[in-house]
DNA sequence: TGTACATCAGTGAACGCGCGTTCACTGATGTAC
DNA sequence: TGTACATCAGTGAACGCGCGTTCACTGATGTAC
């Protein structure tokens, strides 16, 4: 049953995909490769002519999540009327929190990231350390100097990712109060930036 | 092998820290019954006579975490010269990113949460709130009402606990970006507090 | 206080299930002529 | 341009391992007399 090609990369963007969205929804450890493919709309015999290892797929989602993610925050910061404020609302919305598997892969994988292999450790920083220099670029540029604003941009990434854990974490079982953990670090944020 | 009903209760104990250590290290799903039970210096049959089943335990554990992680918070806030500076210094220190197994629930658990069983859901999040509500009887009562002073609480425990989480995921891959985070968030926590 | 016996905490083998991975096979692709 | 054939993406059964859980058994505890 061999397939064009083309069709055979699409087959590859689409397990990329599924993955990242599985992997983000239920943990690296929490879905398996059947479930992956079948998601793909293949059959799990496929898996190991596109990646060598489950651990190889992790990467790969990982690697696209990051990228992804990085997309979304560039088109916030540089869009029309786009700043750090926007960004802010949109990260720590409901929506962001009801739909993690199509969120920020940092609020998805943190705390799963050091029982992970080596490689996918790297990847992981690698994307933090991607996503960090974005956003200190979008900092406005007051006259503070370079190190200020990495530092800015550092603890700004920390909040928005521990809110957003927190509040995934609290969803379930008390709506109330991952909706004030999201109101309170978005709260700190625009006093922040006022300051 | 009948024991003394004083010794079972020790190794119920036992089982319990053992598991809180290395469930907070590897993630409840990186650990199994055998390894918590050797741990506690145990077999892993005995286990089913103290717990109804893993899940039991992960709830049992996840609840001692919290307990053990609120009481330093409380000696920390307290404390002779005590004060949430002391608070933040040693929560985002290299000793706490290094022993997770002795840390903070929160930190350890985070992203996990969303894929464990609702009785646990509902432990963690009622950690959470704990922890909450005693940093907020801890933080500096100035002119701002009860309802500012939860704010800040809350987004304090979402900074230092992306802090946290962020700086462990990076740790082994970028011991120098880890760093730069956990002395961002530090340095923020600062100047929040100095304003 | 001493003795007989029921209780029950702990042991270690075994079960069953899920999951990552392998493999023989299929049949469409794409190339050599 | 048409035909024969080697290639190789995909299929689905099967393997092996780890892990949660069960169970028959052991022997010390603690209770009834």
């Amino acid at each position: 049953v061999k397939v064009t090609k083309q069709k055979a990369a699409e087959h590859r963007a689409a397990i990329v995909a599924a993955a990242g969205r599985l992997f983000r929804e239920s943990g690296f450890d929490g879905v398996g490769i059947a479930e992956i493919m079948r998601a793909a709309g293949l059959t799990h015999g496929a898996f190991y002519g596109h990646f060598a290892s489950k651990e190889a797929l992790a990467e790969a989602a990982c690697n696209h999540g990051f990228a992804e993610s990085r997309a979304r925050l560039a088109a916030r910061l540089d869009g029309p009327d786009g700043n750090l404020g926007r960004h802010v609302e949109s990260y720590l919305s409901e929506r962001h929190r009801d739909r993690p598997g199509r969120g920020c892969p940092m609020a998805a994988y943190a705390t799963e990231i050091p029982h992970q292999h080596e490689a996918l450790q790297r990847q992981f920083a690698a994307g933090v350390e991607s996503y960090v220099d974005r956003l200190a670029e979008g900092l406005p540029a007051t006259a503070e100097n370079a190190a200020d604003r990495r530092r800015r941009a550092v603890a700004t990434v920390a909040a928005l990712v521990g809110g957003m854990a927190l509040a995934r974490a609290t969803a379930q079982a008390s709506p109330e109060l991952s909706e004030e953990i999201l109101a309170a670090v978005r709260n700190q944020m625009e006093a922040a930036e006022g300051s």
